[in-house]
RNA sequence: UGGGCUAUCGCCAAGUGGUUAAGGCAUCGGACUUUGACUCCGACACCGGAGGUUCGAAUCCUCCUAGCCCAGCCA
C-alpha cells in the first residue's frame, strides 16, 4: 500500500535511461497492508489517497516493471455495479487474471503491449493461478488512405464530414456492413493476411477483390450514370418492343424483360465523334456497335447544343442483328449497354472511394488530405422490371451495386483495363 | 550499450540450414469475350547492409542501418 500521490509515484519512477526511486512505504508489513487495503475496499480513503502496487524493481530497464500500481481508489458509479466498489484494478492486473479465470489459453492484443507481457506473467504466477494464459501480440491491421482511429472517427464525425460511426465511407465493422460488404469477403479477406508482427499497411484492392469474387454470381442489369440521347431513325416511334434476356449469372436460367425502342440512352463515355484508335470498342460515327441484348446500331449523325457538346446521336439499327439471332455477318465495333428511354426508373446512387486522398500522409491535418470524391450521389437511369428481392446486383460494365430502400449503394467497381 | 519489437517483389505475405525464394493484390503483355468484366496463359525478388560459420545461409553468429512501442492512479 503506498500513500505516495500520483505525482511523487511519477517522480520516483526514474526515466527511461535512469531507475527509479523506492517508495517510502514500500516496506509496511503484511498484516498493515493487509489492514490498509480492507480499509480502502470499505471506502475509507479519498480518491488518490492510496493506491496498491506490486513490489517488483524500481530498477527494472522495463518501466512497466517499476512497482506498477494494481488498484487505484474511485468514487466513481460503475455502469454495471453502480456505487458497489470504490477501487477499481488497472489493466495490467485484471487482464491476466480475467484470462485465467475464463481459462483462456492464448489471448491475442495488439503490438503496444508486448512491454507488458512481463507484467502479465507476473500477476500470473504470483497470483498462482491454476490455469496459466499465454499473452501473444500481434501487428494491427492498417489500411492505406483510410481512418482507422477512434479519435480521428469521432472528428469527423462531430465536424460533420461523415454522417455516423457506421458511415460507409469508414472502414469499421459497420461501416463496411453498410456500404454492403459481405462478411465472407472480409473473413477472406483476414484469412489472407494472417496475423504477422510486422506492421505494414495494407492496400484496399486486395478487399476488393475478394468483394468481386463473392459478389460474381449476382443478377446483372444495365444502368446508365450519365445518360446520352439515342434516337433509331428507323425504328417505328411508339412501339416499346419487349426482349427477353438472361440474367446471366452463371447457371442460372432466369430471365428478365428488358424494353427497347426509338429513344434509348447509352452511357456519354460511350461515344466519341470520331473513333480515337483502333483499340476504341465503343461508338463513333460511322460505326456500329452491338447493344448488349438488344441490336447493332450505327450512329450516323449526332447533334450538339450551342456549346459543342453532343447531346443526342442519330443511329439506325439493324433488324436481322437482334441478340441470339446467330447473325454472324459483321462484326460489331464493340458491345455498350443501354437503357430505354420511356420505361427507365430514375434511382438515387451512391458511390463510395477512400476517405483519404491517395498516398495520404496521415500525419498531416485531416482536413488536408481528405478525398473529395470518397462518396459521390447522383442519379441514374436503369432498366425496369427488377425483381422485389434484389439484393444485390452488377450493373453491367460499371461495378457491383447493394439495393437498399433509399437507392443503390456501391459495393466496389468492376475491373477494368481500359485505358 | 535503457528496455521491448520489426525488416523477404510497388502492397500484403509464406519460408525455422539443401525449394527454380509459395501465394494473393497491383502492374505489364497476350488469348477469349454480346460486360475493355469474368476466365485462361505469360512477365515480374540476387531475401535492409557488411562480415563470418558451413559442402551449402532468407534461415545460424557478429557488427551496422532503418522504422515502431514504452516514463497514466488509460486501455
Amino acid at each position: 500500500m503506498d500513500d505516495s500521490s500520483a505525482l511523487t509515484i511519477k517522480e520516483q519512477r526514474g526515466d527511461l535511461k535512469t531507475p527509479g526511486q523506492n517508495s517510502p512505504f514500500r516496506n509496511r508489513s503484511i498484516d498493515e497492508n493487509i489492514a490498509l487495503f480492507k480499509a480502502m475496499r470499505e471506502g475509507q480513503f479519498t480518491d488518490g489517497e492510496k493506491v496498491l502496487r506490486a513490489k517488483i524493481d524500481m530498477a527494472h530497464p522495463n518501466m512497466n516493471m517499476r512497482d506498477p500500481v494494481l488498484y487505484r481508489i474511485q468514487h466513481a458509479h460503475h455502469h454495471r455495479t453502480g456505487n458497489a466498489w470504490c477501487i477499481y484494478p488497472m489493466y495490467d492486473y485484471a487482464h491476466p487474471l480475467e484470462d485465467a479465470i475464463e481459462g483462456i489459453t492464448h489471448s491475442l492484443c495488439t503490438l503496444e503491449f508486448e512491454d507488458h507481457r512481463p507484467i502479465y506473467d507476473w500477476v500470473v504466477e504470483h497470483c498462482e493461478m491454476p490455469k496459466v494464459p499465454r499473452q501473444i501480440e500481434f501487428g494491427k491491421l492498417r489500411i492505406k488512405n483510410e481512418i482507422q482511429g477512434k479519435r480521428f472517427i469521432n472528428q469527423l464525425v462531430t465536424q460533420k464530414v461523415i454522417d455516423e460511426y457506421d458511415d460507409p465511407r469508414l472502414i469499421t465493422l459497420s461501416g463496411l456492413r453498410n456500404k454492403g460488404i459481405p462478411i465472407q469477403a472480409i473473413h477472406q479477406f483476414i484469412h489472407a493476411l494472417g496475423l504477422p508482427k510486422s506492421e505494414g499497411e495494407t492496400e484496399l484492392t486486395m478487399l476488393d477483390e475478394e468483394v468481386r469474387h463473392v459478389l460474381s454470381n449476382t443478377p446483372r442489369i444495365h444502368m446508365i450514370k450519365n445518360p446520352l440521347k439515342v434516337t433509331l431513325t428507323n425504328y417505328p416511334e411508339g412501339s416499346v418492343e419487349t426482349l427477353e434476356t438472361k440474367w446471366f449469372n452463371e447457371g442460372s436460367e432466369d430471365s428478365r424483360m428488358l424494353p427497347f425502342s426509338k429513344h434509348l440512352y447509352i452511357e456519354k463515355d460511350d461515344f466519341l465523334p470520331e473513333k480515337p484508335n483502333k483499340k476504341w470498342k465503343r461508338l463513333s460515327l460511322g460505326l456500329e456497335v452491338r447493344l448488349m441484348h438488344a441490336y447493332f446500331i450505327k450512329a450516323e449523325d449526332m447533334v450538339c447544343d450551342k456549346d459543342g457538346n453532343v447531346i443526342e446521336i442519330l443511329a439506325t439499327y439493324d433488324p436481322a442483328t437482334k441478340s441470339g439471332s446467330d447473325f454472324d455477318e459483321r462484326k460489331p465495333n464493340g458491345n455498350i449497354h443501354f437503357v430505354e428511354a420511356t420505361t427507365a426508373v430514375k434511382t438515387v446512387v451512391e458511390e463510395y472511394e477512400s476517405l483519404l486522398i491517395d498516398e495520404a500522409d496521415k500525419t498531416l491535418p485531416l482536413d488536408e488530405i481528405l478525398n473529395p470524391n470518397a462518396l459521390i450521389r447522383y442519379e441514374a437511369w436503369v432498366e425496369p422490371h427488377l425483381p422485389e428481392d434484389l439484393a444485390y446486383f452488377q450493373a453491367i460494365r460499371l461495378g457491383f451495386y447493394q439495393n437498399t430502400p433509399s437507392g443503390f449503394k456501391r459495393v466496389v467497381a468492376l475491373k477494368s483495363s481500359f485505358r
